[in-house]
DNA sequence: GATATATGTTATCTAAAAGCACCATTTTGG
DNA sequence: CCAAAATGGTGCTTTTAGATAACATATATC
């Protein structure tokens, strides 16, 4: 996107490699399948440059266009559980039994991070 | 994305669904860690309202930035297992001992998907 | 090996994403 | 309740992602 973030410019090294990961497995399925880069794009409704991004990986490509590429082949089910509350433990254990909308008053700084 | 592809601004409602509930996810793990958006934008090199946009689930947003925002709170390793070959049976299936790095020329039509 | 096709690379153009600033509203926690 | 903080919304500017096109290279199939 354009007006670059500094987290799609230059992302932490764990969500660089994980893209990267990602694009990877992505054109290994579309190979799996037969599929032309052109092919693929044209079922995501992108350009075959954006495909080819994709595959490399690029950051600052519109989330959209991974989880078309994923939804094209059928792998979009594997996002299900991705950040689910249910399986987020270090989560349910800082939750100490509240349920705010908001983050609330910031209380000075009872939130040591140590 | 500029010139908006047709996958980000009206992609497949599955697509949509995906993103409306990663973003539910996001929120609520922030929440649980008692961060607010702009703590949190912060951390993953945004600003508050492009975290804002993300808990909503924007299709156009720069994946890095999602990712960053699991990152921050420790659950990029969620991602691991998205398109994973070897859990893409039916890839594996298609892939009738080949492994081509390109598509190959078009033959015909003997891909005949029914 | 020949060749059709896929993929990579470069360039220009344009629309929209993200930055930023400000104000309204909501919600928390004392 | 009330103050403090979080969140939501609007408008403007800047910057770049994505569209499009043309050409070069690589690769698979015959």
């Amino acid at each position: 996107m354009p007006q670059t973030s500094k987290a799609a410019k230059s992302p932490p090294a764990d969500v660089e490699q994980t893209l990267i990961r990602l694009g990877s497995y992505i054109r290994k399925a579309r190979l799996r399948r037969n599929k032309s880069l052109e092919e693929l794009a044209e079922t995501v409704g992108v350009t075959r440059h954006v495909m080819a991004a994709i595959e490399k990986g690029k950051p600052s490509t519109a989330i959209a266009s991974y989880m078309g590429a994923l939804w094209a082949m059928g792998l979009l089910g594997d996002m299900k559980s991705v950040a689910d509350p249910d399986h987020d433990m270090e989560g349910k254990a800082l939750e100490n039994a509240r349920a705010p909308k908001t983050a609330g008053k910031r209380k000075k700084e009872l939130d040591n991070d140590f």
